[in-house]
RNA sequence: GCACGAGUAGCUCAGUUGGUUAGAGCAGCGGUUUGUGGAACCGAAGGUCGGCAGUUCGAAUCUGCCCUCGUGUACCA
């Protein structure tokens, strides 16, 4: 009497990988077309590479081990490695590595393409998802720096987002290297761990800060991150650093304002490294001053990216409202994009001292963001449905219909089967603006009858005018 | 990776100290209305209680392991 066991395939998509809706689609490609339309302003040539490449052309992986690491989507074909790619940074490389002879010097491209990371998925972070990058390439020219944020700037803004809804931070990694110099911080772990501590500082405070640099910090949930272990001459030299620096008080809950490119006095001759970190901000700034979005571009010294091959200037844009999930919870968003300078990442291939710069942001958390604007809508267009009384009358539906096409107006003969209350719920859950009547007695009228469903009116009218009455409604 | 929390119908959830046949609201389906949606009423249906193993006479409930989701943290090319 064994029961036959069911075995239902799953309903989850993989972990990580999720089903994106209508709404959802049309914001994205209202962003898609605002990014478009300001790269080609931009003068910016667009670009596209395959999803899969070569692990070793894209990864750091070392050759001996057997299978790429952890992060990357990979398998074997034939004897070879290949990865899906992790972002848009690496492929370009690659390609401009290639071509190199071929392209315009500096040569300037954008690319839209989804990417994959095969780790943990969290808050508005999935393990698929649609990126944007623009860079310069073969210029060291800071000009190419300050036109990245004004055109990130740009873009938010023409995306929706109002002037005092982003900002964008604006640091040198070489400023903060030259104050661990002058710190005396040598070891690589200590300057690591330092660099990954401040730039926690608006999240976790000054004091969150300071038990990152000596011992260590264990967080709300109750986990144990390690310290980087400096003295205390060591940690009061950075927390100073900050206090000086920080575009936020201490409390991290009062933004102190739009603060212009100015490095104190006391901190000139810091160290070469650092004097030539504020060099090249000089040089930015002149220029960012310019632009309309002088006030949203800011100096932020405490801003220490997390990207390994960054060489120089670095930015990223944050949102300054809350951002809530599904459930209303509000989560820590992080960054909507951003980006920096890398110097050294063509010479891996032989391509010496090609100097670039890039940004990058995810679509997909801008368009979080921006759903969560009770004041952003994006019109849907929905068909207007043409009822079914008769089988025996499909030619006068479909004369209707042929009609309504030819006008450009989205429309539909209702394509199940069942009964008029049946397809007037039909209209109304696909939210249709409006349904047509056209049974036996209307035909003999030459009439139609219109009914709008948001306002529950019906009208009888000419056949000839329905274009017209149509267009008043939708 | 680490930590904490959660997983019961399509969705949101209830389910007592372990005890017959696991409940509700909403959605869906059928009907009241064979030409009128968003309201009401009636009816029927819908469940391997995340999975596997264990304890027990008996497990949605207790234990262990695993999976998935959420949140934080770490990492982030």
């Amino acid at each position: 009497m064994a029961k036959e066991k069911k075995i239902k395939p799953s309903k989850e998509t993989p972990s990580g990988f999720i089903d994106r809706k209508e709404k959802e689609l049309l914001i994205r490609d209202f962003v898609i077309s605002n990014i478009k339309e300001v790269m080609i302003k931009y003068g910016f040539q667009y670009l596209e590479t395959p999803s899969f490449e070569y692990t070793d052309s894209i990864g750091k992986f070392l050759p001996d081990k057997d299978r790429p690491g952890e992060g990357v989507f990979s398998f074997k074909d034939e004897n070879k490695w290949l990865s899906l790619r992790y972002d848009l940074t690496a492929p370009l490389a690659r390609y401009v590595a290639k071509n190199y002879n071929e392209i315009p010097k500096p040569f300037k491209r954008y690319q839209l393409g989804t990417v994959w990371r095969n780790e943990k998925p969290g808050p508005g972070r999935f393990r698929e998802f649609l990126q944007f990058d623009a860079d310069y390439v073969g210029t060291k020219n800071p000009q190419a720096d300050a036109e990245l944020c004004i055109l990130l700037a740009e873009t938010l803004s023409k995306c929706g987002l109002d002037k005092n809804e982003f900002i964008i931070r604006v640091s040198n990694r070489k400023c903060f290297f030259g104050l661990l110099d002058f710190l005396e911080i040598k070891n690589e772990n200590q300057r690591i761990a330092a660099v990954r501590a401040v730039d926690k500082y608006e999240r976790i405070g000054i004091e969150g800060v300071k038990s990152l640099l000596g011992k260590g910090r264990t967080d709300k949930s109750g986990d144990f991150t390690k310290g980087a272990e400096l003295n205390k001459k060591q940690i009061d030299g950075i927390v100073a650093y900050i206090k000086e620096n920080s575009l936020y008080d201490e409390e991290r809950e009062n933004f102190k304002g739009s603060a212009r490119f100015a490095p104190l006095a006391v901190w000139d001759d810091l160290s070469p490294l650092y004097s030539e970190g504020i060099r090249e901000l000089g040089g930015f700034f002149g220029l960012t001053e310019l632009s309309e979005y002088k006030d949203q571009i800011v100096y932020s010294p405490t801003l220490v990216r997390g990207i390994e091959y960054y060489t120089g200037t670095t930015f990223e844009a944050n949102l300054l409202f809350k951002v809530k999930n599904q459930k209303g919870k509000e989560i820590e968003f992080g960054s909507v994009g951003g980006g920096g300078r890398y110097d050294n990442l063509i010479n891996r291939f032989g391509n010496l001292d090609v100097p670039c710069t890039g940004v990058s942001f995810g679509l997909d958390r801008l368009v979080f963001a921006l759903m969560q604007k009770k004041d952003f809508k994006i019109k849907s267009v929905k068909p207007v449905v043409i009822c079914i009384f008769d089988q025996k009358n499909i030619e006068n539906y479909f004369g209707i219909l042929n009609k309504l096409r030819s006008s450009n107006i989205s429309s539909e003969i209702y394509p199940g089967e069942g009964k008029l209350k049946k397809q007037m719920e039909y209209a109304n859950k696909i939210q249709s603006p409006c349904v047509i009547f056209y049974g036996d007695d209307e035909i003999k009228k030459g009439e139609v009858k219109l009914r709008n469903l948001k306002t529950g009116e019906e009208l009888s009218i000419k056949i000839e005018n329905l274009v017209n009455e149509i267009r008043k409604i939708i």
